[in-house]
DNA sequence: GTGAAAGCGCTAACAT
DNA sequence: ATGTTAGCGCTTTCAC
């Protein structure tokens, strides 16, 4: 029956009624194969009665090691970075670390506090995600500290990452959506678009454009109310988003940089505003969503406005979420190794905490996963017209 | 410039060079008011130039308080408990604390590694999911621990709880359910039907269903790979399952209690059991999921077999969890207030932790959300067998 | 308002 | 194989 919690027995206690040093019962615990097989059932037997486990703060401080890594993600309601955790958790726990996790919904404020707090609390390294690698205050003085950390989606020259190749990754579904026939794109993005992510996709879509002929890629940009984790639009958000690269060079290509914001708060004015611009000469024939929750989130505003996805408008998103797949018909996107990101930049972590060795970055594989909601560009003229089944129903055809 | 890992100071450094005891510098940090205005400020300014910050390692072992709390989830992946991690992590943030999360995937043993683990770090309390609070061996232990916890989703006469009441919530489906006409529902599981939420659902909906004149509710398991986090079924799995009440009573109903396993491995087998077994003369009319993500698994399970929902069988799911908006048609289901039970709970044990009160337990009330795979039941002899414009395509009709 | 001193629970260096 | 000793970084009396 172990003791209750004020009453927690510590490891000298343990030593005297087992009649060795504290000393011993330490070693019985932290290196067992050092210690006597007799004393050592001795003390097991004790410490078993008595409910006593090393306390881990002890050992931490007289060890200066906590065996605890600290993790820092935007949000957990995105599954991406749910499974990253997942992936990241597992490898930890495996290799004995415990993990102290906390979001910041993408404000930087939150970020650097959080950093701070988990350094108060010694963890040996750091896995984050940031929403501006390039422009953060709090990484460059975490780097200033010594401690290992890792970045986790954020593609940096300056810090180790894990993550995809975002530019090779939005350049592919450029190139799928141009092998289907596309050749006028928007790029969808909620008003977070400070994500380093999302700019370089943008950044590395609007070249890929240029290069294959297309024309100059628009970016349009949703209120924050669809998409859940996301602030409030500042007034004046034409303004608002001069596009920057990321790694640090200015953006070479002369696509406009001014996004357009899409329609307003009511359902009604959205409708007006994707029927509207649709519809237009110039009209994008597909929408590239900088993730899948807002590519879930748009096409269920155009199914409202009665504009049917892929036949009057195709969409694709990223990201790859499992959850794609049970949408009818399935969303396109670039599938991000999500769990994978998290193992390997855990093992990465773990590695330079243990062996102290310089900083890598990985750029893992993502892979387009075509879906039903790409296909090839209709029709202007049956636009918004013509009335029959859908291929994509539930119901049997 | 802040010192490196290596050379991170001490409270004793900062003393020297601010000219004072280490006490004072203590006390500028924890307690400021109690120090005078100039002294603090030469601390201040020292500690900043030192780049120091107080080791929480060393606060926690000597107060006795390390202001952090575990959090044991059986997953991420499903979107009910990362929001429900949100809600408590918020709370927890806001009121000084610091979470260490880990994550079971539904396995007893890794919740008793888990809670050792946690309480090993000195957590000073715990919130957790654990996939049977009734037969749970660490739950009546950490009891006798005395270390506050509060238990998440699991209803317990035992243990301190937040949740909905899971039974009222199967019973006002089964309402619903029968109000559009249905007689005849199956329940719907993953094989991970040892979770004692499923199991009160099911038997509540058995009673209800009892009450309501229904025909007895049967129960089938959807072969684990459906469902991401599922571990396979015990072979023998018709035997696997008695179904007990999780409150510690026997199951008064004389409902059938062994589950039906539906279809094999392959797409192909799967489609043929659905299609005879919704077919049969006694099929059920409409399928009660036990949660959200098995309900849209299911349907895209149906789609492939031709089987329309809800025009050929109703489906509904348990959890509400938003995504569910962005289905066509979007799932019927029953909503838990997951950020608030997270919340809640965290404020519950906050509460016991600092104010060393009684447990307690808190229901949180569930709602309805209807949504469009929930219809009246077809005549049966259209089933299958009609053709005609789905009213829930993405597309204009 | 500040300092001196003790010690939280543990481990690591050294001694035997 | 085990004991002795010192001390990790901090807070907390208690004194002044």
């Amino acid at each position: 029956m172990p003791a209750r919690a004020s009453e927690r027995p510590s490891i000298l206690q343990i030593a005297q009624q087992a009649g060795v040093s504290s000393a011993t019962v330490s070693r019985a615990f932290s290196r067992p194969e050092l210690v006597h097989a007799e004393t050592l059932a001795r003390i097991q037997a004790v410490a078993r009665r008595a409910g006593f486990r090393p306390n881990r703060i002890g050992r931490s401080l007289r060890s200066g090691s906590t065996r605890t890594i600290g993790l820092i993600l935007p949000t957990l309601s995105n599954p991406v970075f749910a499974e990253c955790f997942e992936g990241a958790e597992r490898y930890a726990r495996e290799s004995g670390y415990s993990i102290m996790l906390t979001v910041t919904n993408y404000d930087p404020a939150r970020e650097s506090k959080a950093v701070r707090d988990l350094l108060d609390h010694q963890v040996e390294g750091l896995l984050l995600t940031v929403t501006d690698a390039a422009r953060s205050k709090v990484l460059a003085s975490l780097r200033d500290t010594g401690r290992p950390y890792v970045l986790l989606y954020n593609e940096s020259i300056h810090h180790p990452y894990v993550s995809v190749d975002n530019r090779a990754a939005a350049r592919d579904m450029l190139d799928h959506l141009y092998a289907l026939g596309h050749r006028r794109v928007a790029i969808v993005t909620g008003p977070l678009i400070a994500s380093d992510r999302a700019r370089l996709r943008l950044q590395a879509a609007r070249v890929r454009a240029a290069e294959l002929g297309m024309a100059a890629i628009a970016h349009w940009v949703m209120p924050s109310h669809i998409h859940a984790d996301a602030r409030p639009l500042a007034t004046g958000h034409r303004e608002a988003f001069i596009l920057e690269d990321t790694l640090g060079r200015s953006d070479i290509h002369g696509a406009p940089k001014v996004p357009l914001y899409c329609g307003g708060q009511t359902q009604a004015a959205r409708s007006r505003f994707f029927r509207t611009a649709l519809t237009a000469p110039e009209a994008p024939t597909a929408l590239f969503c900088s993730n899948d929750r807002l590519a879930a989130s748009l096409i269920a505003c155009l199914a409202r406005a009665r504009i049917g996805v892929p036949r009057d408008v195709s969409v694709c998103g990223f990201d790859g979420i499992e959850i794609n797949a049970l949408f009818t018909p399935a969303l396109t996107s670039v599938q991000q190794p999500s769990r994978e990101i998290g193992k390997r930049a855990c093992q990465l972590l773990l590695t330079r905490i243990q062996k102290d060795s310089e900083p890598r970055s990985l750029s893992l594989p993502h892979r387009l996963l075509p879906g039903g909601t790409v296909a090839a560009p209709p029709h202007r003229d049956v636009l918004f017209t013509t009335r029959g089944t859908h291929r994509h129903a539930y119901r049997p055809d």
